[in-house]
RNA sequence: GGAGAAAUACCCAAGUCUGGCUGAAGGGAUCGGUCUUGAAAACCGACAGGGUGUAACAGCCGCGGGGGUUCGAAUCCCUCUUUCUCCGCCA
C-alpha cells in the first residue's frame, strides 16, 4: 500500500510502476484515486468547520443552561439539530468515500525497485546466482514418494484415511530427519543473532485481514468454526501481526526473529504430478525469519536474508540457486523478492524452497507499524524470509543425498542432531 | 465454562456515581534550555497518536475497539476485546 501523498505528488511515477509491471488495466484507477482523496480532503474541511461550530454552539448551551436561560438554549439547541442533520450525510459520504480509496490503494501496486528486472510473468525470472554443483548421478533418481517410502519413511494411505489427500505420516528416521532440519535450522539462525519465537498458531479474523487479501484468504486459510479464529498459512502472519498498531522505539531496531510453526494451507487449485506427494500439502513446518527495521536498511537485510538460507542449505550440502522475481510476478505489495530454489536431480531443474520479500514500508503503512522518529513517527520496513520448510526441502534432501543402493546420506552438519546417525537404510 | 472488578497518553494517576469553565488535572520518566569548570539540584519549556488546511495562527478526530442516547459523552446505555480476583474443569 503506498502512501496517499506520494500518490498525489507522483502520479507519474506510479503509473510507470504499473506499466513495468503489466498491469496497465490499473491505469485508470490512480487518476480515480487523486479524484476521490480530494473530495475527501474537501469534505473533511467543511465537516470540521461544521463540527466547530457545533462544539461551540453546544458549550454555549451549557453556559446557558447554568444561566437558566431555557429559551436560548432551547433555540440553539435546534440549530445544532440542522448542523448535525447536515453533518449526518457529509460523514456518511466521507467514509464511504474513504472506504472506497483505501480499497483501490491496496490493489495499487508498490514501488518496485529500480533493480527488479522487467518481464511479464515468472517465465521471465531471472537467476542470479548458483551454488554447489548441480549433480546428476549414473543412476535413476525415483520419485521423492518412492524414496521415502523404501526407507518406511512416510505412510501416505494412512494419512489419507485419517486426514485425507495433502496430510502425510513421516515415520522413523525420516521424521527424525524432519525435526533435525528444524531444529538445525532453528540453532543456525539463533547463531546468526535472531531471537527464536514460537507464536500462536491461530490469528483473529482482523489480524487476517491486516495481512492480506479476502481473496488470498479464502483461497489459503482454515477457519475454526464457531470461534474467530485462523490457522496460519505461515508464521509470518502472526510474527507481523506482532507489531500491528504500535510505535517502535529506534533503540530497539532492528527486529530479527525466527519463528517455528506449523503451517496450514486450503492450497486450492493446486494439482499436477509434481504438486503431488509432499510438495504442496494441507500441513507442514516451517522455521521462518522476520526483519522489522529502519527504511534506509532494509535493502542490507534483504541481502543478508536470502543468503542466510542459501548457506543453511549449502551447508547440508544441496545445490541452490537463487532466482529474481520480475516485475510482472512480483506480488503487488513487494519491493522485491528473490527466491531460493534447490536443485532437483530427478527433474534436472530447481524447484522453489524458500522465498525473501521486502516489503518496503507498504506492509508496515497498511498495518500501522511506525518507528518513533525525532519529529515524526514514520513507517518501518518490513522483510521476510524462509529459513527452510523441511517437507518440501526434504525432496531436494533425499534426491541429492540417495546413493546407488538406496540409502540416503546424512551430511556432517545434520549427524548431530540424528543422535550421530550417518545414512538412512532401507 | 460460572461470578465479580477493571481498562485514561511512555509509566503512575485524578475525573466516571451527579454529562457542560476537563478541547483530560497532577506526578514520574524522557528531550530541549537557564544556571554550573562539569554534574546534581532548582527553575523554564516540549511531551500519546492521526488527519486537514495555512505565509503564519488556528481548527478537527482521539480516554481499550465498535455502535447508540444527547444540543453536548472519558462520564449514561449496548456490544466486543483484554487484564485481574474467585469458583469449576484440564494437560
Amino acid at each position: 500500500m503506498l502512501d496517499i501523498k506520494f500518490v498525489r505528488k507522483n502520479p507519474e511515477i506510479v503509473k510507470e510502476n504499473i506499466r513495468k509491471k503489466f498491469q496497465d488495466h490499473k491505469l485508470p484507477l490512480v487518476d480515480e484515486v487523486i479524484r476521490l482523496d480530494e473530495k475527501i480532503r474537501e469534505d473533511k474541511q467543511v465537516g470540521d468547520q461544521l463540527r466547530a461550530k457545533r462544539n461551540t454552539m453546544s458549550s454555549n448551551i451549557g453556559q446557558y443552561m447554568r444561566e437558566k436561560k431555557i429559551d436560548e438554549a432551547n433555540q440553539m439547541k435546534a440549530e445544532v439539530q440542522k448542523i448535525n442533520q447536515e453533518l449526518e450525510g457529509l460523514e456518511k459520504e466521507e467514509e464511504e468515500l474513504s472506504e472506497k480509496l483505501k480499497k483501490i490503494m491496496m490493489t495499487i501496486p508498490n514501488i518496485i525497485d529500480p533493480s527488479v528486472p522487467i518481464g511479464k510473468d515468472d517465465s521471465q525470472n531471472v537467476e542470479i546466482e548458483r551454488f554447489l554443483e548441480p549433480k546428476v548421478p549414473d543412476f535413476e533418481i525415483p520419485y521423492h514418494v518412492d524414496i521415502l517410502e523404501k526407507v518406511k519413511g512416510i505412510d501416505l494411505d494412512s494419512a489419507r484415511k485419517v486426514a485425507g489427500n495433502g496430510f502425510y505420516y513421516l515415520t522413523g528416521n525420516i521424521a527424525r530427519l524432519h525435526s533435525a532440519v528444524i531444529t538445525y535450522a532453528r540453532d543456525f539462525m539463533i547463531n546468526k543473532g535472531f531471537t527464536y519465537c514460537i507464536p500462536p498458531f491461530m490469528i483473529r479474523s482482523n489480524v487476517v485481514t491486516g495481512v492480506m487479501s479476502f481473496d488470498e484468504m479464502d483461497a489459503m486459510m482454515y477457519k475454526i468454526e464457531g470461534e474467530d479464529l485462523y490457522l496460519i498459512g505461515t508464521s509470518e502472519h502472526s510474527m507481523i501481526g506482532k507489531f500491528i498498531d504500535t510505535i517502535l522505539n529506534k533503540e530497539d531496531l532492528p527486529y530479527t526473529l525466527t519463528s517455528y510453526s506449523p503451517c496450514f494451507r486450503k492450497e486450492k487449485g493446486a494439482h499436477g504430478i509434481e504438486e503431488r506427494g509432499i510438495y504442496r500439502i494441507h500441513q507442514f513446518e516451517k522455521q521462518e525469519m522476520i526483519v522489522v527495521c529502519e527504511p534506509e536498511e532494509s535493502k542490507a537485510w534483504f541481502e543478508k536474508l536470502y543468503h542466510y538460507t542459501v548457506e543453511l542449505f549449502t551447508s547440508m550440502l544441496i545445490p541452490v540457486r537463487t532466482l529474481e522475481c520480475c516485475s510482472g510476478d512480483l506480488a503487488d505489495l513487494k519491493v522485491k523478492s528473490i527466491d531460493v530454489e534447490a536443485w532437483s536431480p530427478r527433474q534436472k531443474k530447481y524447484f522453489e524452497v524458500g522465498s525473501c520479500s521486502n516489503l518496503g514500508d507498504a506492509q508496515a503503512r497498511r498495518l500501522g507499524i511506525r518507528i518513533k522518529g525525532e519529529k515524526e513517527n514514520y513507517f518501518a520496513h518490513t522483510l521476510n524470509n524462509t529459513v527452510v520448510a523441511p517437507p518440501r526441502m526434504l525432496i531436494a534432501f533425499i534426491e541429492n543425498h540417495l546413493q546407488k543402493d538406496g540409502s540416503i546420506e546424512i551430511p556432517e552438519v545434520l549427524r548431530p542432531y540424528m543422535g550421530g546417525l550417518k545414512e538412512i537404510r532401507p
